[in-house]
DNA sequence: TATCTAGTTTATAATAATTCTAAACTAGAA
DNA sequence: TTCTAGTTTAGAATTATTATAAACTAGATA
C-alpha cells in the first residue's frame, strides 16, 4: 500500500523533475517499463499490447508514440541500433553491449564490464563521444 | 575498353558465383555500387536516384529492393546498424565501426584498427560470433 | 472551490518504407 | 529456335510512424 504510493510518487516525481506532467497515462506507462527490477527490450507494439490487455484502462497508440518519445528524449530509455525498419528501445539505458543473433534476430544484454577497449579513437573536431555501444553478430 | 569488359566480367563472375543470374539491371546495380575504388554508405532511395538519373535505362524500384536484398545475402553489401526505421547499407562489408552523429544523424566509418578490444564476452551456446561491431554515438 | 488555459490525449487521416502480386519478359539450357 | 525457370515490373497492399485537429484535463490562479 504505502509501497505502492511511493512508487507512483517517484514516478510523478521522476516525470515532473523533466518537465513532463504527469497525467495518469504517462504514470500507467512509466509504471511498466520502470516498475520491476529487471531492465528489457521492446517496441511501441508490444508495448501497447502489455498495456492495453490486463484490466488497465486503454491508452491510445498515439499516446504510446508520443510518450515513448517524450521518456526517450528525458533520457529515460535508449534508442536500440538494430537493421530492422522498426524501433527499438532498452529500459536499460546504462552504457552496455549487445549480441545481436542473426537467426532469430534477438537482442540480449552484454553487461558493460564483459567488454573492455584498450584503444578508442578521436572524435571528429567539434564533437564529442556520448556513448560507445558494441554489437556482437552471432550465428549457429 | 578491355578495362570495361574485364570489369563487366568480373561482375558476371561474382554474380553467377552466387547463384544469380547475371541480368543487365544487376549488373548495372553491380556497377554503381562496386565500381569505384570507394565504399559508401546508401539507401534505396539514394541508390534508386542514382541509377535512374543518369543517362541510365531505368530500373525498377522493387528491383532495386529486390536486388540489394539478393546482394546482402550474397554477402557483398552490409546492412548497417542504425535507430532509424530506414535501411542503410554499406558496400565496405569488411569488420570497421563507426561514428554515429545524433544531431546530423550521420554515419561515418571508423577504420578497423582505430579501435582495439582487449576483452570480448564468450557467446552463448551453441553460437559464434560472426562480427562486431563498435557505434560511437557523438555529439556538439 | 470554480474558472481558465496550455498541455495532453485521442481517433483518424496521411505519409513513408517496404513487401506482395501476378502478368510480361528473358537468360541460357536443350 | 524453342522452352521454361528465374527475373523484372507497375501497381496494390501492408506496416510503422507521424500529423491533424477536436475533446479533455492538470493544476495555476482568482
Amino acid at each position: 500500500m504505502t509501497k505502492f504510493m511511493n512508487q507512483k510518487n517517484e514516478i510523478i516525481n521522476k516525470l515532473r523533475g523533466s518537465g513532463l506532467r504527469p497525467t495518469k497515462q504517462r504514470i500507467l506507462i512509466a509504471k511498466n517499463l520502470f516498475d520491476n527490477n529487471k531492465t528489457f527490450h521492446f517496441t511501441v507494439e508490444t508495448l501497447n499490447r502489455k498495456i492495453n490487455k490486463s484490466g488497465n484502462e486503454k491508452i491510445s497508440l498515439a499516446t504510446i508514440y508520443n510518450t515513448v518519445e517524450a521518456f526517450t528524449n528525458a533520457g529515460y530509455l535508449k534508442e536500440i541500433l538494430t537493421s530492422k525498419n522498426k524501433s527499438y528501445y532498452d529500459t536499460n539505458i546504462k552504457s552496455h553491449h549487445h549480441f545481436y543473433d542473426e537467426g532469430s534476430k534477438e537482442l540480449t544484454d552484454i553487461n558493460y564490464n564483459q567488454i573492455k577497449l584498450s584503444k578508442v579513437p578521436i572524435p571528429p573536431k567539434g564533437k564529442k563521444i556520448k556513448n560507445l555501444e558494441v554489437v556482437i553478430r552471432i550465428q549457429k
